[in-house]
DNA sequence: TAGTTTAACTTTGCGCTACAAAGTACTTTT
DNA sequence: AAAAGTACTTTGTAGCGCAAAGTTAAACTA
Protein backbone atom coordinates (compact mmCIF):
# COMPACT_ATOMS: atom_id res chain seq x y z
CA UNK A 1 0.00 0.00 0.00
CA UNK A 2 1.02 2.96 -0.81
CA UNK A 3 1.33 5.87 1.54
CA UNK A 4 -1.35 8.46 0.77
CA UNK A 5 -1.04 10.14 4.11
CA UNK A 6 2.15 11.78 3.61
CA UNK A 7 0.04 13.56 0.76
CA UNK A 8 -2.50 14.80 2.73
CA UNK A 9 -1.83 18.77 3.35
CA UNK A 10 -0.79 19.39 6.99
CA UNK A 11 -2.24 23.08 5.97
CA UNK A 12 -5.59 21.55 5.36
CA UNK A 13 -5.93 19.06 8.58
CA UNK A 14 -8.01 22.08 10.66
CA UNK A 15 -11.55 21.95 9.76
CA UNK A 16 -11.68 25.24 9.16
CA UNK A 17 -9.25 25.86 7.08
CA UNK A 18 -10.69 22.84 4.48
CA UNK A 19 -13.93 24.67 5.26
CA UNK A 20 -12.22 28.18 3.97
CA UNK A 21 -10.55 26.46 1.13
CA UNK A 22 -13.56 25.11 -0.01
CA UNK A 23 -15.70 28.16 0.16
CA UNK A 24 -12.58 29.76 -1.56
CA UNK A 25 -12.36 27.26 -4.30
CA UNK A 26 -15.81 27.49 -5.41
CA UNK A 27 -16.28 31.28 -5.16
CA UNK A 28 -14.44 33.97 -6.88
CA UNK A 29 -13.88 36.11 -3.97
CA UNK A 30 -15.62 36.12 -1.00
CA UNK A 31 -15.43 38.36 2.09
CA UNK A 32 -14.32 38.34 5.29
CA UNK A 33 -17.75 39.00 6.93
CA UNK A 34 -19.22 36.73 4.68
CA UNK A 35 -16.62 34.18 5.36
CA UNK A 36 -17.38 34.54 8.93
CA UNK A 37 -21.08 33.92 9.11
CA UNK A 38 -20.82 30.81 6.90
CA UNK A 39 -17.80 29.20 9.27
CA UNK A 40 -19.82 30.19 12.53
CA UNK A 41 -16.71 31.25 14.70
CA UNK A 42 -15.34 34.12 16.29
CA UNK A 43 -13.29 37.25 13.93
CA UNK A 44 -9.97 36.22 15.59
CA UNK A 45 -10.06 32.68 15.11
CA UNK A 46 -10.86 33.41 11.42
CA UNK A 47 -8.09 35.83 10.99
CA UNK A 48 -5.60 33.59 12.23
CA UNK A 49 -6.64 30.91 10.13
CA UNK A 50 -6.66 32.85 7.01
CA UNK A 51 -3.07 34.23 7.96
CA UNK A 52 -1.84 31.12 8.33
CA UNK A 53 -3.20 30.41 4.90
CA UNK A 54 -1.71 33.49 3.60
CA UNK A 55 1.54 32.96 4.99
CA UNK A 56 2.09 29.76 2.41
CA UNK A 57 0.63 31.63 -0.06
CA UNK A 58 -2.27 29.76 -0.96
CA UNK A 59 -4.85 32.59 -0.14
CA UNK A 60 -4.50 36.56 -1.57
CA UNK A 61 -5.95 39.48 0.44
CA UNK A 62 -7.70 42.52 -1.26
CA UNK A 63 -8.34 45.38 1.05
CA UNK A 64 -10.57 48.62 0.07
CA UNK A 65 -13.46 50.80 0.51
CA UNK A 66 -16.61 49.82 -0.39
CA UNK A 67 -18.66 53.56 -0.02
CA UNK A 68 -17.43 54.16 3.57
CA UNK A 69 -16.84 50.70 4.74
CA UNK A 70 -13.66 48.74 4.92
CA UNK A 71 -13.97 45.30 2.85
CA UNK A 72 -11.85 42.92 2.86
CA UNK A 73 -12.17 39.63 0.35
CA UNK A 74 -10.35 37.03 -0.23
CA UNK A 75 -9.14 35.01 -2.82
CA UNK A 76 -7.47 31.59 -3.16
CA UNK A 77 -3.85 31.73 -5.74
CA UNK A 78 -3.17 28.98 -7.88
CA UNK A 79 -0.26 27.76 -5.70
CA UNK A 80 -3.51 27.11 -3.37
CA UNK A 81 -5.71 25.78 -5.84
CA UNK A 82 -3.08 23.18 -6.56
CA UNK A 83 -2.04 22.26 -3.32
CA UNK A 84 -5.89 21.93 -2.44
CA UNK A 85 -6.63 19.48 -5.35
CA UNK A 86 -3.76 17.16 -4.47
CA UNK A 87 -4.80 17.26 -0.46
CA UNK A 88 -8.54 16.22 -2.04
CA UNK A 89 -6.35 13.78 -4.58
CA UNK A 90 -4.98 12.09 -1.66
CA UNK A 91 -8.09 11.93 0.08
CA UNK A 92 -9.45 10.69 -2.06
CA UNK A 93 -6.82 7.86 -2.86
CA UNK A 94 -6.34 7.11 0.69
CA UNK A 95 -10.04 6.45 1.53
CA UNK A 96 -10.71 3.80 -1.63
CA UNK A 97 -7.23 2.21 -1.35
CA UNK A 98 -8.33 -1.64 -0.82
CA UNK A 99 -5.35 -3.50 -1.11
CA UNK B 1 -24.92 27.27 2.74
CA UNK B 2 -25.49 24.41 5.12
CA UNK B 3 -22.13 24.56 7.78
CA UNK B 4 -21.16 20.70 7.13
CA UNK B 5 -18.39 21.58 8.89
CA UNK B 6 -19.67 21.11 12.25
CA UNK B 7 -20.44 17.40 10.82
CA UNK B 8 -17.26 16.66 10.55
CA UNK B 9 -16.01 14.03 13.76
CA UNK B 10 -12.85 15.88 15.56
CA UNK B 11 -11.46 11.97 16.11
CA UNK B 12 -10.77 11.71 12.42
CA UNK B 13 -8.96 15.18 11.90
CA UNK B 14 -5.70 13.81 12.52
CA UNK B 15 -4.00 12.09 9.34
CA UNK B 16 -3.37 9.31 11.48
CA UNK B 17 -6.33 8.39 12.73
CA UNK B 18 -7.51 8.89 9.64
CA UNK B 19 -4.99 6.27 8.30
CA UNK B 20 -6.01 3.87 11.00
CA UNK B 21 -9.60 4.41 10.07
CA UNK B 22 -9.02 4.14 6.47
CA UNK B 23 -6.53 1.04 6.81
CA UNK B 24 -9.36 -1.00 9.84
CA UNK B 25 -12.18 -0.17 7.22
CA UNK B 26 -11.16 -2.43 4.28
CA UNK B 27 -9.16 -5.09 6.51
CA UNK B 28 -11.16 -7.52 8.92
CA UNK B 29 -8.78 -6.88 11.65
CA UNK B 30 -5.05 -5.68 10.99
CA UNK B 31 -1.65 -5.99 13.42
CA UNK B 32 -0.10 -3.29 15.54
CA UNK B 33 3.22 -4.18 13.83
CA UNK B 34 1.59 -4.34 10.11
CA UNK B 35 -0.55 -0.53 10.92
CA UNK B 36 2.96 0.86 12.43
CA UNK B 37 4.30 0.19 9.29
CA UNK B 38 2.12 1.07 7.14
CA UNK B 39 1.75 4.63 8.44
CA UNK B 40 5.44 5.02 9.34
CA UNK B 41 5.17 6.30 12.82
CA UNK B 42 6.72 5.72 15.72
CA UNK B 43 5.30 2.91 18.18
CA UNK B 44 4.55 5.57 20.91
CA UNK B 45 2.77 7.83 18.69
CA UNK B 46 0.34 5.20 17.15
CA UNK B 47 -0.34 3.21 20.40
CA UNK B 48 -1.73 6.62 21.47
CA UNK B 49 -3.63 6.92 18.58
CA UNK B 50 -4.87 3.94 18.81
CA UNK B 51 -6.10 4.51 22.31
CA UNK B 52 -7.54 7.72 21.45
CA UNK B 53 -9.83 5.74 19.00
CA UNK B 54 -10.34 2.85 21.59
CA UNK B 55 -11.38 4.96 24.42
CA UNK B 56 -14.68 6.41 21.99
CA UNK B 57 -15.36 2.76 20.94
CA UNK B 58 -14.50 2.99 17.64
CA UNK B 59 -11.66 0.66 17.46
CA UNK B 60 -11.64 -3.04 19.36
CA UNK B 61 -8.31 -4.13 20.48
CA UNK B 62 -7.56 -8.54 20.48
CA UNK B 63 -4.45 -9.17 22.47
CA UNK B 64 -3.10 -13.09 21.74
CA UNK B 65 -0.62 -15.43 21.49
CA UNK B 66 0.26 -16.68 18.03
CA UNK B 67 2.63 -19.42 18.90
CA UNK B 68 5.07 -17.51 21.35
CA UNK B 69 4.38 -14.36 19.93
CA UNK B 70 2.16 -11.52 21.91
CA UNK B 71 -0.26 -10.25 18.81
CA UNK B 72 -2.41 -7.53 18.88
CA UNK B 73 -4.51 -7.02 16.04
CA UNK B 74 -7.73 -4.29 16.12
CA UNK B 75 -10.91 -3.77 14.34
CA UNK B 76 -13.39 -1.45 13.96
CA UNK B 77 -16.85 -1.06 16.01
CA UNK B 78 -19.64 -1.08 14.45
CA UNK B 79 -19.96 2.66 16.07
CA UNK B 80 -16.50 3.77 14.38
CA UNK B 81 -18.11 2.44 10.90
CA UNK B 82 -20.99 4.55 11.28
CA UNK B 83 -18.80 7.68 12.31
CA UNK B 84 -16.57 7.13 10.01
CA UNK B 85 -19.20 6.98 6.78
CA UNK B 86 -20.75 9.76 8.62
CA UNK B 87 -17.87 11.65 8.11
CA UNK B 88 -16.77 11.05 4.83
CA UNK B 89 -20.36 12.23 4.05
CA UNK B 90 -19.64 14.89 5.65
CA UNK B 91 -16.00 15.99 3.97
CA UNK B 92 -18.08 14.85 0.64
CA UNK B 93 -20.85 17.60 0.92
CA UNK B 94 -18.39 20.11 2.64
CA UNK B 95 -16.22 19.90 -0.92
CA UNK B 96 -19.05 19.63 -3.47
CA UNK B 97 -20.88 22.42 -2.17
CA UNK B 98 -21.12 24.97 -4.65
CA UNK B 99 -23.89 27.25 -3.25
C1' DT C 1 -16.76 67.14 19.43
C1' DA C 2 -16.83 63.56 22.59
C1' DG C 3 -18.62 59.14 22.56
C1' DT C 4 -20.26 54.98 20.12
C1' DT C 5 -20.17 51.81 16.38
C1' DT C 6 -18.25 48.92 12.69
C1' DA C 7 -14.70 46.19 10.30
C1' DA C 8 -10.91 43.69 10.65
C1' DC C 9 -7.78 42.48 12.85
C1' DT C 10 -3.76 41.43 16.92
C1' DT C 11 -2.57 39.96 21.39
C1' DT C 12 -3.07 37.24 25.36
C1' DG C 13 -3.54 33.23 27.85
C1' DC C 14 -4.85 28.71 28.69
C1' DG C 15 -5.77 24.08 27.85
C1' DC C 16 -5.13 20.48 24.67
C1' DT C 17 -2.58 17.75 21.15
C1' DA C 18 1.21 15.52 18.59
C1' DC C 19 5.28 13.62 18.69
C1' DA C 20 9.85 11.55 19.67
C1' DA C 21 12.36 9.42 22.91
C1' DA C 22 12.97 6.90 26.80
C1' DG C 23 11.32 3.64 30.04
C1' DT C 24 8.64 -0.76 31.22
C1' DA C 25 7.03 -5.68 31.28
C1' DC C 26 7.13 -9.92 29.58
C1' DT C 27 8.96 -13.35 26.67
C1' DT C 28 12.03 -15.59 23.51
C1' DT C 29 16.26 -16.27 21.28
C1' DT C 30 21.22 -16.55 21.53
C1' DA D 1 23.16 -14.20 31.30
C1' DA D 2 22.45 -10.96 27.72
C1' DA D 3 20.13 -9.20 23.81
C1' DA D 4 16.15 -8.63 21.15
C1' DG D 5 11.15 -8.40 20.09
C1' DT D 6 6.22 -6.86 21.05
C1' DA D 7 3.41 -3.61 22.63
C1' DC D 8 2.90 -0.57 25.12
C1' DT D 9 3.25 3.79 28.96
C1' DT D 10 5.48 7.80 30.56
C1' DT D 11 7.79 12.02 30.01
C1' DG D 12 8.78 16.32 28.14
C1' DT D 13 8.46 19.74 24.79
C1' DA D 14 6.82 22.40 21.15
C1' DG D 15 3.00 23.84 18.81
C1' DC D 16 -2.08 24.55 17.97
C1' DG D 17 -6.98 26.17 18.64
C1' DC D 18 -9.83 29.02 20.57
C1' DA D 19 -12.35 32.67 23.11
C1' DA D 20 -11.96 36.93 24.89
C1' DA D 21 -10.07 41.19 25.23
C1' DG D 22 -7.48 44.80 23.23
C1' DT D 23 -6.31 47.76 18.98
C1' DT D 24 -6.76 50.84 14.91
C1' DA D 25 -8.93 53.71 11.90
C1' DA D 26 -12.72 55.56 9.94
C1' DA D 27 -17.65 56.90 10.37
C1' DC D 28 -21.94 57.90 12.16
C1' DT D 29 -24.42 60.11 16.31
C1' DA D 30 -25.93 63.35 19.82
Amino acid sequence: MKNYIQDLNKAFENRIRLGIMSILMVNDSVEFSTLKEMLDITDGNLASHIAALEKIEYVNVTKQFIGKKPNTTYTVTKAGKKAFNEHLDALEKLLKNRD
